[in-house]
DNA sequence: AAGCTATTTGCACAAACGTGCAGTAAGGAA
DNA sequence: TTCCTTACTGCACGTTTGTGCAAATAGCTT
């Protein structure tokens, strides 16, 4: 009868979940122990067998999210979270509902680019899995610095990523920055990082945080050894308020002229606003200068932030 | 705070289910009781705010599904259910696991075409809600005989699929089966007529079971007084297997000549293909020679069915 | 075959959950 | 206002579910 425990696992959840049976009636069906069959649903919920979506109305969602999708033009899934929550209960439960809705937008064929960074690392641990077929996981912008080769880190992020939808894990091995524009344009030109590039060109999914320089709880960027003393000096000079995958914008949104982004190794905001879904998660009231500024940037086609933030995120625009 | 119930049932469902809380801590953020939360999220789940979806990858999903996919080029959902249940259980699983493998396909803007039957009352009552915008509910052929009008019995499926996702629902008012093919000819260019035969024109969905002859739970069509004697010879005589929306077929799936099908009220066969997703559901083994046909007339984009029926089913096709 | 390790199973207990019931609040009619 | 109806809430209880642990099983190595 139900011979591979994969099987057993499809049966199972389609009696517990489309047929409402409890445990117990399962297991007599399966001839197995009531304890086995509420493995076999955990396991079937960790490998995606099942996906429980919420489906939010548009008009009778929360207020708050039809204010932020009409002034920003963005798909918004605020997550509520008590506002007394410290900031890393708040990027746990954040990181825990964006890896969930992520995972029914992703598919077979897709080429995610994944960026690094505290809220990534978060999100990457809570994904559920999913099984998919030539996908492809690919690292944004280089995770080098001056003391590490930052591989470790970053690599930690996109191989979760790639373990739990069964994808082929491309990174990028470059630092974040280089020390002089005319390296990065020699590499450029080296054919191992355009098979990179040329990945990311074709990317259908993007997942990033934001960088804040203002941020209390300060980006690695700002604050990891990445950029010296002049270059944070010469942020402050080009008025930068934050940074997407390691490129820099100004609080309107533009980005011409910043120097730093000539030494950056993420992609260009032009080519960021290729990408069909360009999904940005942000948590803590302290991203909202760089998430404003992002969103004037138009680099993200939807949005997951927690409430505080979102709440911030309207009255900020509301009295400009 | 959280003013409306709705919003309260949005925020309880997102953090039950897509941050792991339990429904305790859930009751305390939202300062209300944990049986409250209790209920939030029941109707959280009834009114189709959460919607659970199992996805079986192709190629892992037990033996059967594939094969009848590859015989019969229909995607299938073979519902699991103990052979020792007896029809009438069954129907009810079968019915249940339909009508929420239905759900996630309505969408807005959808008509939604429903023929009646035991089967599709049972569907139509485990229907779990979901918000839609301008759905359009239509009956796929008249439901009124000699004894009665039929309306109340057609007309209670309707009414049911019409309020689970809040769609207008436009009846049909004609007996299943006229006497005289002229009649038909004449209402058919009755305007009341043409308005719904225009709609049937561009349904998305079509939902139907299948009558067969030799069903040991005979279907309404050849026990519940639409029939008398003469037809049902003309039937045997014409070697009919069976019916979708009282138009019959052979068991090669062909309808030609089969003159009954003149006076009926169902959508042609040829019609019905032009509909995009064609969902077949079927409980009980005895439909086996109906649905064979059906499948033989590409009727059925998509079928829901147990799995003593899948046996037999595969089984048909192979010693023949 | 024996011995070892890694997984899986059922048990038993604690945690989490659903629901009938009675009490309470909210509206509406007289 | 008072009375009535309806809908919601929290409690208490019984049911259902998750999980640490020890026994059993499966898979490998020598």
């Amino acid at each position: 009868m139900g011979r591979s425990r994969h099987s057993d696992a499809l049966r199972a959840a389609q009696m517990y979940y489309l047929q409402d049976l409890t445990m117990d009636a399962i297991a007599r069906e399966l001839r197995t122990s009531r304890s086995t069959v509420s493995r076999l649903l955990s396991s079937a919920r960790e490998t995606g067998l099942v996906q429980v979506q919420i489906r939010s109305p548009f008009e009778t969602g929360p207020e708050l999210e039809s204010q932020i999708r009409n002034q920003y033009g963005v798909d918004v899934h605020v997550v509520p979270v008590l506002d007394t929550l410290n900031e890393a209960e708040t990027l746990d439960r954040v990181a825990m509902q964006a890896a969930r809705t992520i995972g029914p937008l992703v598919d077979s064929n897709a080429i995610i680019g994944v960026a690094w960074g505290a809220t990534l690392s978060a999100v990457s641990r809570h994904l559920t899995r999913k099984v998919t077929h030539d996908s492809i996981v690919v690292q944004l912008n280089g995770a080098g610095n001056m003391q590490t080769t930052g591989i470790t880190y970053a690599s930690d992020i996109m191989r979760r990523f790639g373990s739990a939808y069964g994808a082929r894990v491309e990174q990028f091995p470059v630092p974040a920055f280089f020390d002089h524009a005319a390296t990065k344009t020699a590499m450029w030109n080296e054919r191992s990082v355009q098979r990179i590039l040329d990945l990311q060109a074709r990317m259908s999914i993007a997942i990033f945080g934001v960088g804040s320089v203002d941020s209390d709880y300060p980006s690695h960027v700002y604050a990891g050894g990445y950029l010296d003393e002049r270059d944070l000096a010469i942020l402050a000079a080009d008025d930068v308020v934050g940074d997407v995958a390691t490129v820099f914008f100004r609080s309107d949104g533009s980005s011409d002229g910043i120097t730093l982004n000539e030494r950056s190794t993420g992609p260009s905001h032009e080519q960021l606003r290729q990408v069909r879904r360009r999904i940005c998660v942000v948590s803590g009231a302290s991203k909202i200068n760089g998430l404003q500024g992002a969103l004037a940037a138009g680099l993200a086609t939807d949005l997951i932030l927690d409430e505080a933030s979102a709440r911030r995120l309207v009255s900020f625009n509301g009295h400009s």
